[in-house]
DNA sequence: TTCCGATCCGGACTATAGTCCGTATATGGA
DNA sequence: TCCATATACGGACTATAGTCCGGATCGGAA
C-alpha cells in the first residue's frame, strides 16, 4: 500500500484488525475522495483492458477525467498504484492470517501455519504476479518498501519465533539484527515475485511442482 | 555481461577457461573496438565522478564522443554498461572459482566451497553494490538476465550437487525442475543485491554481522 | 589503388515517469 | 450566507531511456 491516507483501505490504519504500521490520518476532502476513486476504477479498467504495459499515467489521468498532478497527490507514483489495486485483492488474506481458522490463521504449531502462508502467499503473488511485479519495480528498495512486505515479514518473523521458543511470540521484536528477523527476510527473498516470474514464465515450472520444494526449502530456512 | 560481442571481455567466450555461456562472435571492426573503449572508460570516470545516479546515457555519450546510437550499438541498455564495468571486477573472483585455490577453488568438499563461496560473493557484491544494483534494476527478470547470474547459479548448483551424492557433479545439469537447481536459485536469491542493499543501507547492519548468519541459512537450504 | 557492400555512427525523435505552480474549490467559522 | 484559508486540481514542463534511419566509414576483393 503506497496511497497517502487512503480511507478506502483498512491496512495499516491502526484499528486492530490489521498491524498499526501507519498512523491514522486526517480524512480527505470530498473532491480527493471522489477522485481516488475514479483513477482507481480507472485503473483497474485500464488493466482489464491494455494490461499492465497498457497502464500508463498519462492514459489513466485521461479515463479517470483527472489531471497529472491529481495522480501524483494521490499516490507516490506508478508503483504505488499497484500497491493500491493489491490491496483490494489482500485484504481478505491478511485477516484469514490474523483471524480466520488454523493452519493459516491462529491455533496451529508455527510450523504448520508457515507452510499455510508459504501456499497461500505464493498463490496469491502467482495471481497477481503483473501487479505485484510492477509493485516491486523501479529501484532496488521497490519490494521492501511497499507497506505490505513487512506485513508479511513480520508474520513470518512470528511463526519462526514461534517454532524456536515454543513461547510468546513477541520476543523477537524491534531488534533487526536478530537471526530470527533474518530468516524471516530470507523467506521472503525466496518467495519473492521476481523468484517465482523466474520460475513460473521463463522456466514453465508449474505452481505445483514448485510449491513443494519451496515449502522444503523454507522449513529449512526456519529451522536453521 | 550484457554487451554485444565485447573482445575485450574473456567471460562466456567458450574459451575452457570459463563456462562458455554465449558463442564466439565476430571481432568488432577497428571503428567501433574503439568506440567500445571509450565508451567504457568515459563510464568508469563518470562514475568517479558523479556516482550512479549522475550516469545519465545523454551524459555519457557527450563523454564519450560518441552518438546515442553508439552507445545502444554496443550495449543492450543501461544495465547493459553497468554489466560490462562489473564483469571486469568480477573475472578474477571467477578464476579463483574455477581453478583458484580451495576452499573456493576446488579440491575442498562442497559445503566447504559454498562457505567460501558466499564469503566471496557477498563481499564482491557489497563492494560493488550501486553497479550490481543497476544491473538488476530495469524489469523483474534484471537480475536473470545478465549472464553472470546463470554463472553463480549454476556453480552453487554443482556444489549443492556434490553435497547430496557426493561423486560426480554432472548429475545436475539442464533440467530446471531439479530440486538442486531450486535450492541453487534459493540460494541465490537469498544473497540478491536488493536483499544486502536492504540489510546494509537500511537497517544499518553490517557484512561481518551478517554473513554468519547467511552462512547458516545457504547451509540449510543446500541441505534441505 | 579503387570500389562496393556490410557495418557502424550520430543525433533528432518518441515514449513515459514524475515535478511544479498558478488557479479553483471545498469547508468551517463569523 | 459569506469569507478566509487550507487543500486539491490540471496540465504544461523537465528529465531520461531507448528507437530510428540517412549518411559516413571500414576493409576485403579485384
Amino acid at each position: 500500500m503506497d496511497d497517502i491516507n487512503g480511507p478506502q483501505s483498512d491496512y495499516g490504519r491502526g484499528n486492530g484488525k490489521f498491524l498499526p504500521l501507519v498512523p491514522a490520518q486526517a480524512p480527505l476532502r470530498a473532491d480527493a475522495q471522489r477522485n481516488r476513486r475514479k483513477i482507481l476504477d480507472a485503473a483497474t479498467d485500464l488493466l482489464a483492458d491494455k494490461g499492465v504495459d497498457g497502464l500508463t499515467m498519462d492514459e489513466l489521468a485521461r479515463r479517470a477525467g483527472v489531471g497529472k498532478g491529481t495522480l501524483y497527490r494521490n499516490f507516490t507514483d506508478k508503483p504505488g498504484i499497484a500497491s493500491a489495486l493489491l490491496d483490494d485483492r489482500v485484504r481478505d488474506m491478511h485477516s484469514r492470517m490474523l483471524q480466520g481458522p488454523p493452519p493459516l490463521g491462529p491455533g496451529a504449531p508455527g510450523g504448520e501455519r508457515l507452510t499455510a502462508f508459504v501456499d497461500a502467499y505464493l498463490r496469491h503473488i502467482a495471481g497477481n504476479l503483473d501487479l505485484v511485479l510492477l509493485t516491486e519495480s523501479s529501484s532496488p528498495k521497490g519490494r521492501f518498501d511497499r507497506q505490505s512486505y513487512p506485513f508479511w515479514r513480520r508474520h513470518v518473523e512470528i511463526l519462526i519465533a514461534e517454532m524456536w521458543t515454543a513461547t510468546a511470540p513477541e520476543a523477537s521484536d524491534a531488534n533487526p539484527s536478530d537471526p530470527v528477523r533474518t530468516r524471516a527476510e530470507a523467506v521472503m527473498a525466496v518467495l519473492s515475485a521476481a523468484q517465482l516470474d523466474q520460475w513460473l514464465n521463463r522456466q514453465g515450472r508449474t505452481l505445483e511442482e514448485l510449491i513443494p520444494q519451496i515449502q522444503t526449502i523454507v522449513s529449512a530456512i526456519a529451522a536453521a
